[in-house]
DNA sequence: TTAATATATGAACAACTGTTCATATGTTCA
DNA sequence: TGAACATATGAACAGTTGTTCATATATTAA
């Protein structure tokens, strides 16, 4: 079975063990759309209003200035990735962070990004 | 002061206190970057692999199946928010995970979406 | 020098995202 | 009931992203 002609540094052999390491594609696709989630500024500062208090959703519209159909779409996501989970009280939809996992990963990035300031 | 009117959960001066406690837009507009790179499933599995061990840009090309020019767009979009670091060695570039966080970073990633399983 | 190898970069294009607008659904209270 | 409030959803559009192709730069060895 011939191999297409790599860089010397490259062992095939090794790299077919690496690549066995790593986590199966199904879980790299949803990891992908779990930062992805995390990765709109809007989504963000809702984890970091429903970090203190869990909130409905004209509360977070309040806070966040942009319209009722933003917010709703925005939580939605969160929503269907497990990162908030959502309450029925009356009229009202109550939102909150799903998990402590959740609290861990934005601390973390948050962490990432003021230790170079 | 006129205040537009919310539904009754609103608590406008609460808002505003915790609108205080949120990061600075500067700090969210940082972690949403980080977050955006981590979204892609090619820059995931570049993390993973020199999760285990550092490598040059041939070997990672090696590795993913897609162009030499995907890798090293990919790269640069790391390097340049500190995920991964590089160093020179002779007419290789290598490539390293730039500190612990970031891999905490993936691995909370990776535990949220296993959890679920 | 020059050729070969390794990596980076710019342009371009298809695919995807976040927002708004318009509207639908669900809940409460009169 | 129905009117008012709270939330969700679909369509559409502008803006952004990831990839490839073509090419430039950097390093080594001859």
């Amino acid at each position: 079975m011939f191999m297409e002609e790599k860089c010397e540094r490259v062992d095939t052999q090794q790299i077919e063990t690496l690549l066995q390491a790593i986590p199966e594609a199904d879980s790299i696709s949803k990891m992908a759309a779990v930062f992805q989630a995390l990765q709109s500024e809007t989504r963000l500062k809702i984890l970091f209003l429903l970090r203190q208090k869990e909130m409905c959703v004209c509360e977070l519209e309040q806070a966040l200035e942009v319209t009722q159909s933003a917010v709703s779409h925005s939580l939605r996501t969160l929503r269907q990735l497990d990162l908030v989970r959502v309450r029925r009280e009356g009229k009202f939809t109550v939102y909150y962070i799903a998990d402590e996992h959740v609290r861990m990963l934005i601390e973390m990035g948050l962490e990432h990004v003021e230790e170079k300031a």
